[in-house]
DNA sequence: CGCCAGATTGATACACATCAATTCTCGTGG
DNA sequence: CCACGAGAATTGATGTGTATCAATCTGGCG
């Protein structure tokens, strides 16, 4: 299995990491291409976690703030009864758990294998106040992820099952578009029951829409976590809605 | 019709203006109850829109952004084939069209008669500089949107109708929860048909939801846009994902 | 008074969930 | 090296929550 290879290789700055976040959003990242190195990168301390386990749990007391440095983190929810909501799937670059206070709302989880910042709330403050720029980098983040999260509102509120997969596939195509890199070629972080939580699915509807897209040649997959995008034009036009 | 009603008697500053936004997620004002006076209030010119008038559309090009003085303001997109999603309700406080730059992703339009403040980009940037702690204010009020965005993904992810009507009357009380005001009355600024493109649903089954919870004696409501909660506690427990 | 948009109510359709087996993959130990 | 078990993915049969289609009702307004 191919845990954490979908963000393979990430620079050891984050100043040429890939945008992330889902949706095809432009993504802001902490450090701009350009002069200055990245402003958060010594105040925090990196931790390592390995796959599926959890970074701090909804209703944790909310006294640190994270970015990801490399893998794949989702924040998600769990009702009582069990039912899974992932709000979601967070790259390298992103910020996360960025509390103003009380306690996290959501609990937040290695996809794959991932290397994650930690800060304490109150250096940043500090950090955003001796720095006005860094502050603005922060808001641009938020800003992103805030477009992106309205994405995926409307695609739970309006897509139809294959509309979901297709719009999900060509975002996370879009995500890794970089020179040199074949984007037709989609390596998913995550397995079937992450990709229903997030499309708010079940598991058996995400297959059999993967399979359909399969068989109608818009896709082709052997592993299930690697997938190829045969007709991206035909799966635009599927997922219609941006 | 009570179109500007629901939220009335706004202050002439938003020191004190009520926590806004939906979802029980705190909501960070830009105006902290202490001290200093509005810092953003200077940079702006405020504008008037009538019921339904459009602030912005989807696709213009981004030079300005948004702060909602009174008055309820919602964030739509409209798919091609006229499928629309409400993104976000917004109401005094809350900021939008806070895009780092391109183009606007939702259209912005008053869903009530409302004020807002307009200020270019630019201007924002540069303040931010000259005072760091506006700021964090800025990115305050992101994190709190970004956390309402994620309760909404759940909502519109794994809730019910019933759950999702539940939720959101009691997210409406819960915002407008104040001394020395009945929170069982709730006055709904938006139609059944802003509700039902907020909710996911359609108009049909918000009516029908809406008359289910009646005819339980778990609300009242003669007028459709005046509700009184009847039974908070059975409505919560129907609303049991948070 | 009669028009019209919004809300409600009813009958029916359907997309997706649910329940239930298989099949596939891969790690583990005999 | 292969049998075994367990979790993930797939596939099928059936159920159901909500959409869709179609009236009807309601209240404000010209």
């Amino acid at each position: 299995m191919h845990a954490t290879s979908a963000i393979r290789a990430l620079p050891a700055t984050l100043s040429s990491a890939p945008p992330a976040s889902f949706s095809n959003v432009p993504k802001a990242t902490l450090a701009p291409s350009a002069s200055s190195a990245d402003p958060l990168a010594p105040l925090g301390t990196t931790i390592t976690y390995g796959r599926n386990q959890t970074i701090y749990f909804e209703g944790d007391e909310a006294e640190h703030c994270f970015r990801v440095r490399s893998g794949t983190v989702r924040l998600c929810k769990v009702t009582e009864d069990g039912r899974r909501q992932i709000a979601a799937f967070l790259t390298a670059g992103d910020l996360f758990g960025w509390v103003e206070e009380g306690e996290y709302r959501f609990s937040a989880e290695a996809v794959t294998d991932a290397k994650v910042e930690k800060f304490s709330r109150r250096r940043i403050d500090q950090a955003t106040t001796a720095d006005p720029a860094m502050g603005r980098r922060i808001m641009a983040v938020l800003s992103a992820q805030l477009a992106c999260a309205h994405q995926h509102v409307v695609l739970l509120g309006r897509l139809t099952a294959y509309e979901r997969v297709a719009t999900f596939l060509l975002d996370l195509a879009r995500r890794r578009r970089q020179p040199g890199r074949d984007d037709r070629n989609v390596e998913l972080a995550m397995n079937r029951r992450d990709l229903a939580d997030y499309l708010g699915l079940t598991v058996e509807t995400v297959s059999r829409v993967m399979n359909g897209l399969k068989r109608k040649g818009l896709i082709f997959f052997s592993d299930p976590e690697d997938v190829q995008l045969k007709q991206s034009d035909a799966l635009e036009r599927m997922a219609l809605a941006a």
